[in-house]
DNA sequence: CTTCTCATGTAATTCGTTACATGATTCT
DNA sequence: AGAATCATGTAACGAATTACATGAGAAG
């Protein structure tokens, strides 16, 4: 397996319940709150066009259109493969360096989870991202110490990792009543 | 003024106090709060280059080597220029657009702040982030409303928009008290 | 039939990543 | 002197951004 952005993934995600246009997956990147992808037509484009390449979408031709006319409005749909590659993605276990540093990626994960697969396995993707971050708010704790022995208070430093700390400990609780939640529905 | 990549903003941020060495550098992206950076040579040493070239640093070379020795240790320090181009990053107007999605950035220049910049200027960047941030949780809550209104409840996506909310609200009441115990500092 | 918006394509540039190579220092 | 680690450089590649160009459809 190749390896994969997130925009190509973020966009099989957007494909998984219906197909569209590269012109509808730019409106939903600037319109939601996936505004953090480019909606410029140089990246969602050639992306379209790996993915296609690799087999994971394929073009649905308007009725009568000639093979070589790109130009006219065409949607994508996921295929087998690229449904399996996302669910792939989606089912990844989840270590503390995504923690770390790719939260916002297991977020896009879990908001793609609807559709693709079932509610047992989203519980086990939020308890997974709890313990990882019950270890980095703990990591975090003990590295604020250490700084704020060694820095002046109010040390605008200081100041952000601290809302570093708070960012963690939200979404910690968030995972924790999330998941809380979703396994009351399950019963 | 060239435009200038989120990571050489950070070199110079990290040069604000003492010169470094590109290795220091590294160590303090992989070891810090800053590990958001890569720790591998290719980027960061292209990026000092291209400061030094810019006029923004330059190098401290050890007494007694050779102008083309490159291979060996050396450091870098903060130029004039450099500090002017630093301290105009800092400085520049928050907009409601870096709010929405460019908020990394922001913390990372409030960090940077001590060492270049007053505390009332600090305080007065941190009102500007809190006045985005309440248009930005306001925008969210209602698109928050529309969603619900077209979605399952407990759809995943549903629930991790649910956690964006919170973050921003999270953030929201950092930049509230951080701004009040720096404001009591002042006086 | 012209004008606006929808919709796609692509070239140039730049930056980051990966992977590798190599020089300098230090320690034993 | 040999090994480990410190420290820097760079080539190859991939992908995102910017900017521009252009075709298709709809509305008047």
């Amino acid at each position: 397996m190749p390896n994969t952005s997130t925009l190509e993934m973020a966009i099989l995600g957007l494909l998984r319940g219906k197909p569209q246009t590269g012109y509808d997956l730019r409106k939903t990147f600037t319109t939601t709150a996936m505004r953090h992808y480019s909606d410029s037509p140089g990246s969602i484009y050639p992306a379209l066009r790996r993915l296609e390449n690799r087999g994971w979408i394929r073009e649905i031709r308007p009725a009568g259109s000639r093979a070589d006319d790109r130009r006219r409005r065409h949607e994508f749909a996921l295929t087998e493969p690229g449904r399996e590659a996302l669910i792939a993605w989606l089912e990844q276990q989840v270590t503390v360096e995504d923690v770390r540093f790719r939260l916002v990626e297991l977020m896009l994960r879990f908001a793609f989870m609807d559709g693709c697969i079932n509610r047992s396995d989203a519980v086990r993707f939020l308890d997974q991202v709890t313990q990882g971050l019950v270890e980095h708010v703990g990591e975090m704790h003990s590295k604020f110490k250490e700084m704020s022995a060694k820095t002046p208070p109010l040390h605008t430093g200081l100041l952000a990792f601290e809302l570093g700390i708070r960012s963690m400990e939200t979404q910690l609780a968030w995972a924790r009543d999330t998941c809380a939640r979703l396994r009351e529905k399950l019963q």
